[in-house]
Formats: structure tokens, C-alpha cells, sequence
DNA sequence: TCTATTGGTTGGAGCGCTCTAATGCTGTAG
DNA sequence: CTACAGCATTAGAGCGCTCCAACCAATAGA
């Protein structure tokens, strides 16, 4: 299991250790006759060069550090899978840990990841104090995706949670709507941010906003739900903006169980277009983040950093959009139920 | 942003480079007061260790390369993840490449998690020729996840396709079910496997089986359940088991707007046990694989490689289980229908 | 003919660390 | 008082590579 290293290579090609080094580096300064020759032994012997010997002789790096606070979560694993792509892309390696929500372990993980003096730092959702992040941007160019802080010299890449409520507001009253309910998150930056754009949206349209509390699971919107039925249905609303998705699904069957149809009694709109909501028997109309596309810029920003392309801190609020499926409708007179 | 050594901290701490070493490795041959000396000096520099030249030095690894075919599916997210706790629990860092379903790309990614000369390597997914496989289990250990090969140096994790189906078998045969239909997910060696074990369960409870071709989506289970309807009401099965979860759900949903109630008139049992399946609104009676476990397994397969606690090929094949929901039932005389 | 110039090639130092063998320093036995 | 452990400590080589400066033709310009 002794791999052939560059010496080894140097001697049967019949040249230096330095020339094999040009050669795997596609220096052009080498004539074509040496080049051959040393590929041949290179591929004769099974060699392929030592990332970290280089790494430590270059003293550069090739790989980039994610920590990633919940990889469980496919909103990450999404946006891991963006990053990775740039990185191949332009030859970087990712190096991933996971924090599991615990800032603790998030230190430890960020520790550990900037031990292999990566060339940059992505950190995904998260939740240590800023200090922490400051301290590890001052050694290494840091992007942060899904959360925000006061620093200077950090890149971030969000999504615009409030313009994603506001559109769906929009998209709901441009259908006639005018009594529209928020289902809210619960606790949470996105939460609060996806509040503020309802609450702003409905002012916006001189409407009156309603805010319910509720989480960001199926149960939790079908819970909900229950309780704006005790309310009477002449107070229920003609729409609905649940917190995500799950919350939607949760809603919905809570509404159809008690008779309602959506969208013909009431309108119904989740949030994060996650393969459920594009299932057809679901077929919810969702606000859309670009989960991938938010990966591959924090990607690009580090790369620029790296490349000294761009030394000011880049803010990217990324633009959700509107998937418009059969969840939404106009409002109707609403049928008498029993 | 030029980080200290362990020879700034020598030199603060007026100790040798070596000592440095031994305190930062936890060497117990160092006396308490120049351990504690050290310690402070490189709290002071905000010094610590440099991963790769520690790699280098000590020629070993602390890195577990891992090659995802997939990290936008959700199954190989959850199997990363666990791979990850193992591994940190261990002191051990992951670096991942994705392949993107492709042989070449896959390989190009191997190629690049072996430059670092990780301690083991898993492939996941993997649909690179065994040949490549057995050329990196010639440099490193190598651990399968959802691919099985015939190389004798190589540890395997699989979920156990063919159990899963035959669980569902028997759990619908149990319920009195006699007339059960399966939904092939087309080619691909776990739909095989799913395939022979729904027909040799059948089998053994001496039915006979009915496959009919379908895919992983649930627009294909929503299309099958409509050439299924075509051969007449009487002709219908009284139960389904489904390609996966998203098969399912699309049944489900094509059965319902034919007009027929699941369960009462037709069970329908999945496959996965995706995030889907548990939704109240959908509830899916379905077959659950250990992902988390696997991952688990995978890490913990490679590091009694690494630790060379063994030498003979692992060989996992995990016992899917059955998550009972409410899409199935007892068979009832099937109501009239227009 | 003698310098420049150019392009290909090489020796050797050094990246930050580990590891082996040797060193100095006690303390205790001979 | 010397000898010998036994322990803490250190010098120095070396991991596999890159990079710089030096080198050596071979050609071009004067």
C-alpha cells in the first residue's frame, strides 16, 4: 500500500523530482518528449499526486470548509449540493462538518475544519454567536448562508423572506382576495421575516393583516385550522399564507376534513416549493427559494475572495418566486355547510 | 492572516518545537507546569495545529473521503449524515464529492478524494464499473452504501430489498388480502430486488404475482393505476405495493379520483419512508429503511479498517421495517360502482 | 567571435509538523 | 563518589511536495 511518490516517479521517467512536478502541474514550460515520458511513468506506477503535500508546499489550499448545521435538513443538503458544484467546478474539495444545532458542537466542528487551513468557510444556518464567525473570518475568507450578522468583512447569501411573503400576498389579492390569514413560524429570524412581509404586503394593499401562531409542521397547520373553524365560518378567512409547506399540507386536510374544498372555499399557499409541493395530488402553489442557485453563490463569493477578485463584503438577498399551482384560486360566495 | 506555528508557541513558551507537539497531542510524558505554559502561549497566538502537515508528518489520515452520487436525493443526505456522526465522534473529518449519477464524473471524483489520502473511503450510490472500485480498495478501505459488487476487499451496507417487499407482502396478506398488485420501479438493482421479493412472497403464500411496470414518481403510479382501472372494476387488485413513496402517493391519488376510498376500497403500501409518507394528510402505510443507520454502519465498517480491529469484508444487508399507517386495511366486498 | 536571450531543466531549501534517538537531569543503589 | 536507571526534554531528519535561483544548451543579435 506504499503509494509511488514523486521521486519515484522523477527516477523511472529519468528526470527530476521538479520536472514531474511541472509536469503535474501542466506547466507548458516542458518539452513534449519529457512530458510524455514522465506521464507514462505516472501512469505506469499508479501515481497521483499528494493534495496535502501540495497544499502544505504551496501553501495554498484547495479544499473549502462547510459546516453545515443540520445536513438532515434538505433545505442544506440542497444548498451543499449547489456549493459542491462550483467548488468541482473550479477544482475545490469540500470538507463537511455538521453542528446538529448545537453551538458548541458548531464551534468544535469550525475548529476543526479551519485545522486544515482551508482556502475558504461556508457556514449553512448557523447558530454560534458572532463572535465566533468573526474570529474565524479573521483567518479565512467566511460566507454565510442563511443567516445574517453586523460583520464587515463576511459574505452572506439569504433569501429574501419578506419579499417572498409579499408575493404571496400579492398573488392572492390580485385573485380578489381581501381577508387573508398568516400562519406564523413560530420563533426564528425566517419566521419573523415572513410575518413583516405579510403584515407590509397587506398594509400595502390597505388590507388588515391576521396573524395566527403555528410551526412549521403539518400537525401543527391542521391544528391551526381548527382554530379559526371555532371562530365560525362567516370569520374564516377566504386565504390562506401558511408558515412552509408542511404547515400547507397540514392546513389543507384539516380544511377538507371539515367539508371546505381548496381551492373553491378557500385558498391555501406554502412556502420553500419542496417535493411535496410539487406532488400532484398536492399540487400546492408555494413560494420558491432557490436552494441551489444559494449555494452555488456562496461558492462563487468565496472563490472570489479567494481569487482576490473582491476584498468588499458581498450581500446576496436572493429573490424568491411564485410557483402558481391549484391551491390558489379567486375567492366565492362560499357555499352554506351545515 | 499569517497563523502562527508550533514554533511561535515554542518560542513564546520557551520550550522546544517537539514538546510543543507532545503537549498538542496529549502526551502524558510532559511535566504539568510546561504543559500548562505551552497551553497558554498557544491560547495566547491563537495557535492550533495544522491538519495536513500533521497528516503528512505522521502519514496517517484523520479524513474519510466520501463520493455521493447524490446528495440532492434525500436517502444518501440522511446516510451522509449519519456516516458524519460516526466520524466525528471519532476525531475523524469528512470530505465529500458529489458524481452527479456519472461514471466519469465519479471517477474524476474518487481520483480527487484519493489525492488526499484519506484513512477509508465510502462510495455511496455509486454506478462507477467495479473496476474502479477495486482500484481504490487496492489504495485504501473501501465501503459500499446501496451497491453491491463481488470484491472480496470491500465492505457492503445495503438495505435488504428484497425483505422490505416481502414485509408488505405478508403485512397485506395478514390484513386477507389475496389479489396484490406490484408497481416495478423500472430498471436499477433495487427495483429488481423489491420485485423478486414481492413475487417470492406472493409465492409463498401461494398467490399469484402481478407486476406491472412503473417508475419513482408519482405521476407513474398516478399513470399504472389508470391502465389498471381500464381492465375493468373486478379486475382490480385490493392492494398495491408500490415502487416507493412518491409511487404510492400518486396511486393513491389517481385511485381517489376514480372514485375509489383507500383503504376501503383498495390498500396502498409504500416504500422509504420519506418525510411524505409521515404527513397526516397522506399517512402511508410503508416500508422504512435504516438510512441514518447505514450511514452509521458505513463509518463504523471503515474505521475498524482504519483501526485494523478487521480484515475480512463486512457485509451489512439491513432489515427494512414496516411503519403501519392508514392507507392500508382489510379487503372489503368492494362497494358498486357507476 | 562574443555576449544576450530564451526555453528547458535541476538542486536545494523549506512548508508545519511527527518521530526517533540522543541529551540532560534528577534520584537512588552500589 | 560513581553508576545507572528513569524521566522530561530536545535536536534533527524527513513526510511529499513547490518554488526559487541557478544552470545549461541552443539560438539570435552585435
Amino acid at each position: 500500500m506504499a503509494r509511488p511518490t514523486m521521486e519515484d516517479v522523477a527516477r523511472r521517467a529519468g528526470v527530476s523530482r521538479a520536472l514531474v512536478s511541472l509536469v503535474m502541474r501542466g506547466s507548458p514550460k516542458v518539452s513534449a518528449q519529457r512530458r510524455d515520458a514522465v506521464l507514462a511513468a505516472a501512469e505506469e506506477l499508479g501515481y497521483s499526486p499528494h493534495a496535502m503535500a501540495r497544499s502544505l508546499a504551496s501553501r495554498t489550499s484547495t479544499v473549502l470548509g462547510v459546516m453545515v448545521s443540520d445536513l438532515h435538513n434538505a433545505f442544506f443538503a440542497e444548498v451543499v449540493d449547489g456549493l459542491e458544484a462550483v467548488a468541482a467546478a473550479e477544482g475545490f474539495d469540500l470538507i463537511i462538518n455538521t453542528g446538529g444545532r448545537s453551538a458548541a458542537r458548531e464551534r468544535r466542528a469550525v475548529t476543526s475544519l479551519l485545522s486544515f487551513r482551508p482556502a475558504g468557510l461556508a457556514l449553512l444556518g448557523p447558530v454560534v454567536p458572532t463572535s465566533t464567525i468573526a474570529s474565524a473570518a479573521g483567518q479565512v475568507p467566511v460566507v454565510l448562508v442563511a443567516r445574517s450578522c453586523r460583520l464587515a468583512e463576511v459574505d452572506m447569501v439569504n433569501d429574501d423572506g419578506e419579499a417572498g411573503s409579499r408575493i404571496a400576498v400579492d398573488h392572492l389579492v390580485s385573485l380578489g382576495h381581501n381577508r387573508i390569514t398568516h400562519l406564523d413560524g413560530g420563533a426564528g429570524s425566517q419566521s419573523a421575516l415572513r410575518r413583516r412581509g405579510y403584515v407590509d404586503g397587506m398594509r400595502a394593499h390597505g388590507l388588515n393583516p391576521d396573524v395566527v401562531a403555528s410551526e412549521y409542521t403539518d400537525v401543527a397547520g391542521a391544528k391551526v385550522v381548527s382554530q379559526l373553524l371555532e371562530r365560525g365560518l362567516d370569520e374564516l378567512p377566504t386565504a390562506l399564507v401558511a408558515a412552509n409547506d408542511f404547515n400547507a399540507v397540514g392546513a389543507i386536510s384539516a380544511l377538507e376534513e371539515a367539508g371546505l374544498r381548496v381551492p373553491d372555499d378557500i385558498s391555501v399557499i406554502g412556502y420553500d416549493n419542496t417535493s411535496l409541493a410539487g406532488l400532484r395530488h398536492v399540487s400546492l402553489t408555494t413560494v420558491d427559494q432557490p436552494r441551489h442557485e444559494m449555494g452555488r453563490l456562496a461558492g462563487e463569493a468565496l472563490l472570489q475572495r479567494v481569487r482576490g477578485e473582491r476584498t468588499d463584503a458581498a450581500r446576496h438577498l436572493l429573490h424568491p418566486s411564485l410557483v402558481v399551482r391549484t391551491t390558489t384560486a379567486g375567492p366565492r360566495t362560499r357555499r352554506k355547510l351545515t
